[in-house]
RNA sequence: GCGGUAUUGGUGAAGUUGGUUAACACACCGGUUUGUGGCACCGGCAUACAUGAGUUCGAGUCUCAUAUACCGCCCCA
């Protein structure tokens, strides 16, 4: 029996693990400069709680989530995004209560699952990085988080991005546009694509996404949205997009951008990026938007939220392709040598004091001979090493080398710190 | 869920109309150097061609099924 892993998985092996910590290392950095704290919440939680958020058609629910009974015959589902299981966890901790800091802001990361057909930067098992700030309904919100999610961005160096921007509006303007959109396409009904034909009764919204030739043209005359906005959402997206003229954020308005999931209104965004890593055809990788609406969904008080999210298999392939100086995992400082087994409990010792002293080392565990030591020594490109056998321990004096040029330093095996300041200056 | 392409050692791969020991290179290990790396030379390294069946005297090479990867659709991060 051969064991693979399972489909649309993937191993992150040490040297692309370390790319993986750095990304998350700077969202930690920039989250933290807006006040956003670390949650975490579980993997699975009950199915109920991506159902009644994402909306029963929608296509995760539908057909993409993980979802099974444990052993006691309760339904879970691994989560498929981020923001149910935060809100469901704000929720149930009271977090909207007067103790806690409102807007409460929270960013994670972690594994999300979609039962889907892999390709290139899309896995079952994905992951995701996510922020959400629980409690403002202000349009301030909404470009604090879009301006963050630039600023992450800019810190890992990537600089060729689009800001794309639309808004849903609130319930009222909804319904009315739902009722608008209809009026329109339902006499066209026949000249739809045969997928938009189904989209007309589950979600007419979704046809304006369509990429279908003959779906564009007929959507090119739709009623837009944007004239269906009540007075209120009208103003909070004026709000949105002035304050984004006046922190100078460069943005296009996309009144045809929908989302997928149905908990989304009023502003929505995505930052979208052309790269070679994605055949230089246009990605998005960070995708947000507010969601009155939810925390009340989830069995909390009528309060709102604004989030985005974004996914880490599509932004390491940009960071390859941008071939910033993304950090590596480095050599021992020093590599032990010891010359023949008896000498090994004294290695030991040493390198235990070494690496209290606080100095990364490391010794030979394959009992190979001098000579494949320092091969060795010098396939992890280790800084220096130190030779110690009989002889060594006999003199207390031993050879340090530094491999860069190979001159050798004579140091005295009792004298710990001078062998840690001689390293130390490399 | 639908369609297409692919799958040979640790890696990159060659494998002719099905017919002896699965080429070559890199990496790795060992030796030349009985205590010192990066070079050179010598040697070693796939009972095995994704898995399972089938056709055949004989299959890495043909057929079918399954698995996985990649690409497109759907959808999305």
């Amino acid at each position: 029996m051969r064991y693979q892993k399972p489909k649309g998985t993937l191993d992150i092996l040490p040297g692309e693990s370390q790319k993986w910590q750095y990304v998350e290392n700077v969202a930690q950095q920039i989250f933290s400069k807006y006040q956003y704290q670390e949650i975490r919440t579980p993997i699975f939680e009950q199915y109920e709680v991506f159902a009644r958020s994402s909306g029963d058609t929608s296509d995760i629910v539908s057909k993409e989530m993980y979802d099974f009974e444990d052993k006691g015959g309760r339904r879970l589902a691994l989560r498929p995004e981020g923001t149910a299981g935060v809100v469901r966890s704000y929720v149930e901790n009271k977090l909207f209560g007067p103790e806690h800091n409102n807007p409460y802001k929270v960013w994670y990361h972690g594994p999300m699952f979609r039962y889907e057909r892999p390709q290139s930067g899309r896995q079952r098992q994905f992951h995701q990085i996510g922020v959400e700030a629980l409690g403002s309904d202000a349009p301030e919100m909404d470009v604090e988080t879009i301006s963050m999610a630039l600023n992450f961005l800019n810190e890992l160096g990537l600089k060729d991005y689009k800001v794309v921007l639309n808004t849903l509006g609130d319930v009222q303007t909804r319904k009315n546009y739902h009722q608008a959109l209809l009026d329109y396409l339902t006499p066209l009904k026949e000249q739809l694509s045969a997928d938009s034909q189904i989209r007309l009764m589950k979600n007419p919204l979704r046809i304006l996404d369509s990429k279908e030739a003959q779906d564009q043209k007929l959507v090119a005359d739709a009623p837009s949205i944007l004239d269906y906005l009540t007075d209120a959402a009208k103003k909070h997206f004026q709000v949105v997009t002035n304050l984004l003229d006046q922190i100078g954020v460069a943005y296009e308005i996309d009144a045809n951008m929908v989302r997928g999931l149905d908990y989304y209104n009023h502003t929505i965004f995505e930052i979208m990026v052309t790269s070679p890593a994605f055949d230089n055809r246009e990605m998005t990788v960070i995708a947000g938007g507010r969601y009155n609406g939810l925390v009340a969904q989830l069995g909390g008080p009528d309060i709102s939220g604004v989030g985005f999210g974004l996914g880490l298999e599509r932004l390491m392939l940009l960071l390859e392709q941008a071939n910033n100086n993304l950090p590596e995992f480095l050599g021992p400082d020093i590599y032990l040598v010891d010359v023949n087994d008896a000498d090994s409990a004294a290695v030991s010792k040493l390198l235990t004091q070494l690496r209290q002293a606080g100095i990364s080392a490391e010794r030979d565990y394959l009992h190979k001979k001098v000579k494949g030591q320092f091969k060795q020594a010098n396939r992890l490109h280790a800084k220096f090493t130190l030779t110690i056998g009989d002889e060594e321990l006999a003199t207390k004096k031993a050879q340090l080398k530094r491999m860069a040029d190979g001159s050798e330093f004579t140091v005295d095996l009792t004298d710990l710190s001078g062998i840690l300041q001689q390293i130390k200056k490399g």
